[in-house]
DNA sequence: CGAGCGCGATTTGTATACAATAACCACACA
DNA sequence: TGTGTGGTTATTGTATACAAATCGCGCTCG
């Protein structure tokens, strides 16, 4: 979008992911647009891209707040997503040039590089995983796809969980996507599926691990908080 | 959304579907805002709505068009549609109260119907069916699956294609429904992905037969029209 | 003849004022 | 005490005016 709004969207999305609202917290259009800088009108354009990507919810009657994430839904996104970048892996291998597999062994060899780093560089890894992931998807040439995609990646992964991952689990990460330049190379896409696979669910029970146990409430920390 | 940009959205969507505009052919906001009767303001909320379900696209310098469906845009639906609507079956089968059986059984009653009067009723049909499938995703309790398949549902399949069902078709479905209704009944959600797979693989194939060979270009109606 | 360039007309983007709706609070009444 | 009811304030929804960007077209200049 264009420039207001654009802008709107970056910085309230910074906000919210920031950490200095608090998840239940209600929102108004107006404190929004005095934070950004702009008027209501590509704030409210804003509000509903965050929406969508439900990091911001509406109540019943219209009223705006910060989206609280259960485990439920954390797992249920995961489920989603494991679903559908299983697919995007198996049209992938068969449709990855010889090219694009060589960019994503680059950008493997950078992410490992990241993890290898003491201490681990995490944004570095972030930022390559996202790539590695997102040119997979782009190579599953399915535009659909990719827009579903992006709706569940983008918000609760990056969320506030950047830093719960120890160095092993990244270096499986790591390990993960070698295997799957491995079978792109096969242009084997049933083994591509399930290196997806068992990547992504690891990567949930990594995130519920962190998260805690299973039977709890949804995620409650809108009353005690930091003294 | 609110009154005017719901009425909006409807009224633009209806325009689109009724095929009075043809695919490819640019849309104004002016335009638009005249023919609901409201302001640009939530004409441009529903305008995103309808980009968001790829009713509309705009160009890369933001202008609006009608969208123009590829035989492969449809077929890439359809597979989506399948992988999430399976999973929302199985997992249905597995939360389905006795009560919401019922209902689905009565829901087919209906489509049943419709089905076999003469001529059949399609309109009924297609209401009874879109009932029917909503309450299984509904069932499967998974607020981001509905979401996801909103969006994939709602556009592309009532389209243009309405009327296309031989009775031999619709009469298959209500048979398929029959059986998913079964598969529910025993709990096996097994049986259930498996049903709604081959129900909407099939419905794919119906769709396709209707509208040309494989090879064929994206459909292009845009050049040659009325003199 | 064709490629680039300017300029009026069209279209989208943003700000702002106002209207409609929902939440809040105080107070009366049972 | 608690429950409903009125008015007041806070918040979202819509219209409108204006700004910025883009397009179309005729023109010039090579």
């Amino acid at each position: 979008m264009s420039r207001a709004s654009e802008h709107a969207y970056a910085a309230i999305r910074a906000h919210v992911l920031s950490g200095s609202v608090a998840a239940g917290e209600q929102l108004t259009e107006d404190q929004l647009a005095q934070i950004t800088g702009v008027s209501r009108t590509p704030v409210r354009e804003a509000v509903r891209r965050l929406e969508d990507e439900l990091l911001l919810v509406r109540s019943d009657t219209k009223r705006l707040f910060v989206a609280d994430w259960s485990r439920d839904d954390i797992e249920e996104m995961f489920v989603l997503r494991q679903m559908l970048e299983c697919h995007a892996a198996e049209r992938a291998a068969k449709r990855l040039s010889r090219e694009q597999i060589a960019a994503l062994e680059a950008l493997n060899r950078d992410l490992t590089a990241a993890v290898e780093q003491s201490p681990p560089d995490v944004a570095r890894f972030l930022e390559a995983n996202r790539a590695f992931h997102e040119a997979i998807i782009d190579a599953a040439h399915s535009p659909r796809l990719g827009q579903l995609l992006a709706r569940l990646v983008e918000a609760p992964v990056v969320l506030r969980t950047a830093r719960i991952y120890s160095q092993s689990d990244l270096r499986q990460s790591a390990r993960d996507h070698d295997e799957l330049v491995a079978a792109f190379a096969a242009r084997d896409s049933d083994w591509a599926r399930a290196v997806m696979g068992s990547h992504l669910r690891r990567a949930f029970h990594t995130f519920a691990r962190a998260v805690g146990p299973k039977a709890d409430e949804p995620a409650n920390d809108r009353d005690g908080s930091e003294p």
